[in-house]
RNA sequence: GGUGAGGUGGGUGAGUGGCUGAAACUAACGGUUUGCUAAACCGUCGUACUCCAAAAGGGUACCGAGGGUUCGAAUCCCUCCCUCACCGCCA
């Protein structure tokens, strides 16, 4: 959520990035809309406060007259007393209206770009922040995606999935499995030396955590949700985790908070990732460990660097050629100031598969959440919040099956063997 | 799921209708003292909205959440949520 006083102090501003980020002019329009609201909500406030401090200075003589026993005048200030009570219901019932109708425009209102974000309107119009140096790896015409290897293989299982769930259900099998957990313990292992404080959080959330990070109400349809309890599954670890921090006032020298979390993600349609949906490109449920950082407002963008070196490391460690977008305003998330996408370059499908994304929200979900540090001076202000995937499983697994197919069997990326196993994956019973 | 007891400021905890935005203690912060540490002493110590050009200073709201009774509610009533204990069930 924008914060209002910045609309208020610098309309512009406003304007110019939120039509960077290709808000249509009726949406831009409710900036205006939000101002003037704003404007009758002060001025309703202040009367029905001043109706207020008169119904508490007379109840405080009504008091007073009872005990000296003066009853008329007691009785005459208590129908003063009802007569303003009057009055301010209908105050209030406004004033309701008009905070409930500025709060909605407020959060429909996504977040603003960073000056450095691209101009644009689609996907095509991301910049490629850092391209892959050397020449991209070709692999003979034999090679196959990983749909194909994972039956060759017998590592996971479509149909079972179906069988079992549905549709966009994966269930790995043997070394699919095995492969599974060593990734998720290699890249907690990785965030743990980076850093990252490890958590391990609930999986279903209610309302207000799903509020705060953003996911309600402009994404309700995306999530799985467990009528009877009041309850949605996570889409991401970035949820439970950075909720951890909801409604509190954090010291400077609390900062930086940096948490890691492995997670299954549950998503209803698991998003945009264009036509391309066979296999694990596009799935339900899937696993993924988030990185979270909670920053200082001034350092929030050198934080997004670290989690840029973090996430580059991991794809050299596991051997993987990639490349690094900086998405265009139209492009961008809702609530992020600035994202920067990973893309890995898969040889057999011959393209590119995203498989982080890497954001700074800026105040926007601090300002939700009421997440807010107190400076030395004493002065509270909002935070900062980061987040990204480091890294997410399901096209990582694809990528890996794809780039390090061999006639041995899938390559293990030496950084990994130690925690898989073994140096091939090979159609073998472990 | 059943029964009982509770939910007050960072923590402990007082407060059963007006003098309570809230005692006391403690933690934290600033200072004095001290050879260092400790102790002692003094001071500060909630948040949001709002009025004022700004500061100073006001006003309003908030004692789990939401309603209600009353001139007046942390205090009385209703609903919900949560915590704890015991029982039941259970990995």
């Amino acid at each position: 959520m924008l914060e209002l006083n910045f609309l208020r102090k610098d309309k512009e501003r406003v304007l110019e990035g939120l039509r960077k980020k290709n808000l249509p002019a009726d949406q831009l329009a409710m900036v205006d809309e939000i101002l003037a609201l704003d404007i009758q909500r002060k001025s309703l406030q202040t009367l029905m406060d001043n109706g207020l401090n008169q119904v508490n200075s007379l109840s405080k003589e009504i008091g007073n007259f009872m005990k000296s026993g003066q009853t008329a005048e007691a009785e005459n200030a208590k129908n003063t007393v009802s007569g303003i009570k009057e009055k301010n219901k209908e105050i209030e019932e406004q004033l309701k209206l008009i905070q409930n109708k500025q709060e909605t425009l407020l959060l429909s209102l996504p977040n603003l770009p960073h000056s450095s974000v691209p101009n644009g309107k689609v996907a095509e119009d991301n910049e490629v922040f850092q391209d892959w140096p050397v020449a991209l790896p070709v692999l003979p015409d034999s090679a196959k995606p990983h749909w194909e290897l994972a039956q060759d293989y017998d590592i996971f299982d479509m149909e079972l999935g179906v069988k079992i769930s549905g549709s966009g259900f994966i269930l790995y099998r043997r070394n699919g499995a095995r492969l599974q957990r060593a990734l998720i313990n290699f890249f907690l292992e990785e965030a743990n030396s980076a850093g990252y404080e490890e958590v391990w959080v609930p999986l279903l959330v209610n309302k207000e955590t799903a509020f705060a990070t953003g996911q309600l109400p402009d994404k309700e349809g995306q999530m799985y949700y467990a009528e009877k309890d009041d309850l949605y599954l996570i889409p991401t670890a970035e949820v439970p985790v950075t909720n951890i921090y909801r409604n509190e006032i954090l010291k400077e020298s609390d900062l930086p908070v940096c948490l890691t979390a492995y997670t299954p993600c549950f998503r209803r349609e698991a998003g945009s990732y264009g036509a391309h949906v066979k296999g694990l490109n596009r799935v339900h449920q899937f696993d993924k460990i988030e990185i979270v950082r909670i920053e200082h407002p001034d350092n929030s963008y050198r934080a997004l660097e670290l989690m840029l070196d973090h996430v580059r490391s991991l794809l050299a460690k596991l051997e993987l050629p990639y490349r690094i977008l900086k998405l265009c305003g139209g492009d961008m998330s809702f609530s992020s100031a600035l994202t920067y996408d990973f893309e890995v370059y898969s040889a057999a499908q011959k393209r590119w598969l995203e498989v982080s994304s890497v954001s700074n929200f800026e105040t926007f979900q601090t300002n939700r959440m009421k997440l807010r540090y107190k400076n030395k001076d004493g002065q509270i202000q909002l935070l900062h919040t980061l987040n990204g995937s480091a890294l997410a499983l399901a096209r990582i697994v694809a990528a890996i099956l794809e780039n390090h197919q061999t006639d041995k069997g899938i390559r293990i990326p030496l950084a990994l063997q130690k925690y898989f196993g073994s140096e091939y994956l090979c159609n073998t019973q472990i």
